[in-house]
This record gives C-alpha cells, structure tokens and sequence, in this order.
DNA sequence: CGCCTAGTTGACCAGGTTCAACAACGGTGG
DNA sequence: CCACCGTTGTTGAACCTGGTCAACTAGGCG
C-alpha cells in the first residue's frame, strides 16, 4: 500500500498544472511519490487540533474541512477542501496544528510523508514555490471569508459561499452549466459563515424564494449567476486562478 | 539609496533565526540584499487592491496594516504587521493583490524587488522555506481571526485581539511588563473585530471598569494577564511561537 | 418500528447597529 | 494667541438583525 501509484497523484498534478509548468522530470518525481492511500467514511477526523502529523495528506477524492472548536462547544469551519488540495500542507513547517481536519464525505485521501515531500521539494524548488503559491491562495482565501463574516449580511454571505464553492468545483472540472453537488449540511454551512443553523435555514429560503439558488438532495442549481453574484457582491479575484476577469 | 544596507535588515534575520538556524553565508546574503529603503507617513496607502508589485517590502520600524473594502464603504481589517514581517510576500508567487496594504505608524519600509528576492531564495533553500513557515503561520492567524469573529462575543474578541497584539509585540522586544504601545484607534480596531465603532467603545469601557486594561493615550496596559485571557480564551498555541505553552 | 439526523417553523429575546449629539484634543491658519 | 476644524472618543435612545429555545416534520437505516 506505500507504493508508488502513479496516476493516483493526477488531482495534484493537474492544480500544479494548471498554474505552473511543470517539466516531465518534476511531473514524474511527484507520481512516483511513495504515498500511503486510504478511503474514509464521511466525518471522520483525519487530525485533530495539536497533533503533529508527520504525513502531509492530499485529497483524491471527497470533500475535507477544517474547524476549530472553542471551550463553549461552538464550530467554526474554517475552510473546505477538494481534490487536489493538501490541507495540512502545514505541517511540514509547523510543529503542530491548529485546527482539526476531518472529512465531510466519503474521501480518498495519499498521504505523503514529510521526509518523502521534503526530498522532493529540495530537488524541485520549482514546485516548492508553486506549493507556497498555494498556501498564499489560501491566504488571500481566508481573508475574503474574514470580511465576509465581519462585514456582510446573512444573505451577502450566504451567496457569497455559494458562488465560490461554485467557481472552486468549476474549476476543477466537479461542476459547470452552474450546477454542482454539495455534500454539505446546513449545519456545516452555517458553521462556516458564523452563523446559527436557524438563521441560515431562513435565508436559504429566502434566496430560493427569490430564485437565486436550488438547493435539494446535496444539488446546488444557480439558475442566474448574475443575480447570486451580484447578491453575494462576488468577485473571483481573491481566488487567484489562472485568467483573470479583468484588469 | 539602492545599496545594500546591512544591518537595517536585522528585523528580518532576528525573526528568521528566532525559528530556524541561518548560517553566516545565509544571514550574509539576506543583510547584502539590495533595498529601497523609505519612510512613509501614517496611514498612507503602501499599495492597493488588484496592484501588481514588482517588489515585497519589509517593515523595519513601525505598523502596517492591510484591509478590505467593500461596495458600501464598509472596511475591514484583516491583519496587522510588525517590525520583522513582510506584508505583501505573497505578490512573489500571485500576479495581483486581493487587499490594499497601508501604514498605520510612521514607519521604516525595506522594498526589495521580487527579482532579487527570487535570486536569494534560490541560492537558499532553507531561507525560502523559513519565509513559506512564516506565510503559513499567518494563515494560522487568519484561522485564529475567522474563529474569532464567527464565533465569540464581542467581549472576548476585544479581548483576544488585545492578548494577540501583546504577545505579537513582546516576541519581538516591543513590549513586556504587560505593557506596550499600541498605535491604533478605537475605529482601527473595530474594524479588525468585525464591530461597529460604538460598539467596541463600550465594550472597552467595560473592560476597563473590571480592570482588564487600561487603554489610553496609545498605551495598553494589562493588569492582569490571567483574567484577561480568560475573557479571550486565549491560547497563544496558533501563533507558533517557539517555546511551546504546554503538550 | 423506533431512533437519529437534517430541515423547518414560530415566538421571543438580546447582542449589536445606527443615528445623533457632544466633549476633548491637536493642528492649522489668521 | 486664539478661533476654527477635523479626528477620536463617548453617550443616549431606538431599532433590527440574527440568536435561542422549542416543537414538529421528513427521511434513512438498523
């Protein structure tokens, strides 16, 4: 099972592609990485917050989050995380975390340790920078979650999420024609815009009303893109993918 | 004004050895980097939302700050840089920027282009990696700030900022004795918690009436560390410091 | 069948916002 | 030197967004 598995790593390789070059030298090196793969059922913890992991964890397949959980017992999710992604990419320069990570579905997830990831960093610098690209992403991601919680309504939020899960999924090839799954409850949902599953429900319902979204059986529909962005006061560019909108 | 400015760049290389070990040739090649150095005046915009720099800048002396404006003129703030911390690292690996950046303080700001910035970091591989450490330690922040506005009251958000801000500024010998200068006004700070300014004023008097600080004329005073990071729940463990509190 | 989770609804409540006015202060220009 | 103005901080009152509590429905699954 710590063999070499080739195409397993594609999710991976396809994200660096699609914003780097990559040589086939470098290509090669990261799918002959020894990986361990493993396939979890929905919602089970992957680390928790202070282990020290000494494997970094990519996702194949499946939805991960991240949380944290403060001493009254409340949630905050703090970030979504799908194929491609290496959540806890940060443990190899942290000692320790400060988040769990758990998955939301069932997941297939190549962990990589440290060691293995480190060689290959050292060979390759260029794809050490395109990974640091990557938690820079996520940096400026986590600021547009910052100022969506701190200074937009509830329906501002809402739709907010809404439009980037969708353009994340669309941007790995899980969504297009503006419909996508969304393996997420509405208390997942509400714990990621900092905001009580109640309140959330009656927004929901509320853009649904209004013919902003659909919603049902995990599906997400956005009959009209331009009315939830608009809404949602949604502009990709935090997301930082290759074409820009404009400018 | 172009040369190479050795000791100035010492903000940077206490940080970096406060967590890594540099060798001479490394500390060497960071203090004969060529920079532009300028000082700016308080609250004056460094650079701003969608800019694309062709330089990073390090803050030698004083606060920066970067925000977030939105269609409605509403702001918010989210982060606080230090002497030591270089704001805009991530336009190295992102072609534009997703906030503005700007002085909060009089400050002392080394611009160092991303050319020789690249130069340094591929001569010196650990270096590079001590900068990726520091980008994913302000993720950590961003996780830390997110938890904070999603999911506590406003009376323990002021008071985990205040914790945050004190701990930030003794690690760097900008403070001790609970005690430190704290250059930022109430709407600053309301700002960065996601509150209204009227608000956070009462907040902060109730602090103050249960001598939980004393704030005034740009000072912070602790009384009593213990009580106060009750309040905030605090737990330094997200900064990643070097010593660790407990585990 | 019974239990558990997810979603929905109603009623009430409270934390936080908004608007408005004013005080204290420092800086600037006459 | 003083009058004036803008910024910062403070206070009061009214309001409202969003939270809490509780009950109930609908599925899914052992």
């Amino acid at each position: 099972m710590t063999d070499p598995c080739g195409a397993e790593l594609n999710p991976l390789v396809r994200k660096l592609e699609s914003i780097a070059v990559l040589s086939d030298d470098e290509r090669e090196a990261i799918e002959s990485l020894p990986v361990v793969k493993r396939v979890l059922s929905p919602r089970q913890d992957i680390a928790r917050d202070r282990d020290r992991p000494t494997s970094c964890c990519l996702v194949l397949e499946g939805w991960v989050f991240s949380y944290k959980i403060l001493d009254d017992g409340k949630r905050q999710i703090v970030a979504f995380y799908l194929p491609g992604d290496i959540p806890d990419l940060q443990s190899l320069h942290l000692l320790w975390l400060d988040h769990s990570l758990a998955t939301l579905t069932t997941c297939t997830l190549a962990f990589i340790d440290h060691e293995d990831l480190r060689g290959l960093l050292g060979r390759f610098p260029r794809v050490a920078g395109a990974l640091w690209r990557d938690t820079l992403v996520a940096g400026s991601i986590f600021r547009e979650w910052l100022t969506r919680i701190g200074r937009r309504s509830a329906y501002s939020r809402v739709a907010h999420l809404f439009c980037e899960l969708y353009i994340r999924l669309e941007a790995i090839g899980l969504a297009e024609d503006y419909r996508c799954e969304l393996p997420v409850t509405q208390l997942d949902l509400s714990d990621a815009l900092g905001l009580s599953p109640v309140h959330f429900n009656r927004v929901l319902q509320a853009l649904r009303r209004w013919d902003l979204i659909d919603l049902r059986d995990r599906t997400l529909i956005i009959p009209d893109w331009r009315a939830l962005s608009r809404v949602a006061k949604f502009d990709p560019n935090y997301l930082h993918l290759k074409k820009r909108a404009s400018g």
